[in-house]
DNA sequence: TCGATGGATGACATCGATGTTATCAGGCTA
DNA sequence: TAGCCTGATAACATCGATGTCATCCATCGA
């Protein structure tokens, strides 16, 4: 590889005086800045930004960690949507000059401070770490030490962190549904270890308390295992408690889209009509699958790519001032994804 | 951020010595090392891979550009299925103590350009371009100085590549089909543009030859218009066609998992029960999908993991080797995944 | 007792880009 | 024409880690 002594030998210039055409620097006549430009053009020259690195500090590179801390499985195949906040922050780093450097734990939490360590060794200015569901994590030590931004995670220590507002996403899921004259709101919720699972009861219940409607806990049950295959059968004993009720539910809010797509099928085997006789509504708008379900699928939008543009621009704002900043959490909110999954309840169709 | 100067003037020896420390030559004391090392750890120190790499022209860093460069779009919201490539390369080069700088195209090939004269400034050791499906690429001159793998792709020039083997995967999952009584076996296509509509369809056809079976062009649709709601139609009407023959298939194979998804919406709007009366098969085995359907889907596994891990192979004796190596393409074959989603044909069933 | 041997450590140069300071040529004024 | 200024360029030091060579001291054999 080139070197700018390289260049300047064949531009017959000092070496300086091809830094300088390279930094766009005023005093280096028209004549000298063309040859030195021919020069790097034909030896194909590339400047080394570790020897940058060295004189300036400025790597211009950041890390990023993926992958479980917390040792704690949501389950099987993920899919990886998660993906769409790294994205998301690399579309605005990419902006701003940076380089992202990827690091995947593949689930062992072991390996994460050997990577920062990695990371650390190549001088990044800032750290992300990116967790694939909403959880607490505690990072080693080794990851104190960095510009840090957690996104779909928080800590007790209050680093700063991007979060989905899973209150309010359920909530308005809810509600919409009600609009549409729903009373009767059947819900198979996340794994109650789950933080979103907490967050996204309350907003349901918010939902259903703003209009005068009881809590029915029989209409809430917890069935996602993961989609294993005993996750199958606890799902299909959910679906049919809920079709056995005296007063059924005329919609299925599903905890996320992957256990929508396994509750069409099993309605469908029991010959029930989707979304004919019940409607169906999933959670976070994983586009592979609310798109592509037929009918396409209702269902509440994690703004996973918002929350990674927000959390990379949190990390600019940082590297920028200069000075470490205060604490600071945002929450993202998305938006309901109305699609033919849902159709009018009967407080609708009475009138 | 502590030098080795650092360390060294705490630990009161040379910084030649805290060098030897870390890179455990034997000819240091073990009292010196110990000292060496609470100092480093006090310190926090992490050395400076800039540093290093100015030294030893080794970076440890390897390249991998994703997106697309051909500017075809084989549809809409992918899924990103093609991680795994990415994952696979990771697991095998982080083994190797080699670090993977990651950048996204997002689509705009113009982009590849100045991406890769960022990853060289880097000085990476070795570049890989991985795609979003099996394509053809010509991939800009920079990029040709580097030691290059293609995965999921090739060019013109004979760069070494690492591709999924098409034929033998439809073929597989057809005998497998065929195996099992089907006889009138319906192919809703990939699109005709596609790289694998041909390998595919070569692979069908060598099936049912093999077993003396003429091939029905009616039975054989191309359909996939990438999950627009365009798409939803030119689907329904494909199904509907093949439904009415007047000898219908008994089990439909779809290009994708995707596809297969809204298939089995379509069949049951029309009353048809699956696998009851269609079996259904997909391609791809994107988990998601084909562990999440219900019934599980019948499908061809699309072997990204190991496609990742063999270019890693691949990447890392050239680099060990130090020559160019002879151009070379690996086809990399999965297995068919067999679930509820297909019952025996009629062949079977007449036994 | 002295030189030889070798083990432990340090001094110095080096990698490539760049900040700082020096140099040099040309043009201007007095 | 001497003196000075300025614009263009070069020389040199520097960043942090490490290869090369030098140095120092302890120990051993003659």
């Amino acid at each position: 590889m080139a070197t700018i002594y390289d260049v300047a030998t064949m531009a017959g210039v000092s070496p300086k005086t091809v830094s300088r055409v390279m930094n766009g620097e005023a005093t280096v006549t028209a004549r000298t800045r063309e040859t030195v430009e021919a020069a790097m053009h034909q030896l194909g020259y590339v400047p080394s930004s570790a020897a940058r690195a060295m004189r300036s500090h400025r790597t211009g590179l950041v890390g990023l960690v993926t992958g479980a801390i917390s040792g704690h499985p949501v389950g099987g195949p993920s899919g990886l949507p998660e993906l769409q906040i790294v994205e998301g922050i690399q579309r605005v780093l990419a902006d701003a000059g940076l380089t992202l450097l990827i690091s995947d734990t593949g689930g062992d939490a072991t390996r994460v401070t050997p990577l920062v360590r990695t990371l650390r060794g190549h001088r990044v200015e800032g750290l992300f770490y990116v967790a694939d569901h909403h959880q607490r994590v505690t990072l080693p030590e080794v990851a104190r030490a960095e510009r840090l931004v957690l996104v779909n995670a928080f800590d007790e220590a209050g680093t700063r962190c991007v979060l989905p507002d899973d209150i309010h996403g359920q909530q308005a899921l809810t509600e919409a549904l009600i609009a549409h004259g729903h009373r009767r709101i059947g819900f198979l919720t996340l794994p109650t270890a789950i933080v979103a699972h907490r967050l996204r009861l309350d907003g349901y219940r918010a939902a259903l308390a703003a209009v005068g409607i009881a809590y029915d806990a029989s209409l809430v049950i917890d069935a996602d295992r993961g989609g294993a295959p005993e996750e199958r059968a606890a799902l299909m004993a959910a679906v049919d408690a809920l079709l056995a009720l005296d007063a059924p539910p005329t919609v299925l809010c599903c905890g996320n889209d992957r256990l929508a797509v396994t509750v069409y099928g099993i309605l469908r085997a029991r010959g029930v009509a989707v979304p004919g006789a019940m409607s169906v509504a999933g959670y976070d708008d994983y586009r592979v699958i609310s798109e592509t379900l037929y009918p396409p699928l209702t269902t509440m939008e994690l703004p996973y790519g918002r929350m990674g543009e927000q959390a990379a621009r949190m990390m600019l704002d940082e590297l920028r001032c200069g000075a470490a900043p205060a604490p600071a959490s945002i929450v993202v909110r998305g938006e309901v994804k109305w699609r033919s999954s849902v159709t009018p309840g009967p407080a609708l169709e009475i009138r």
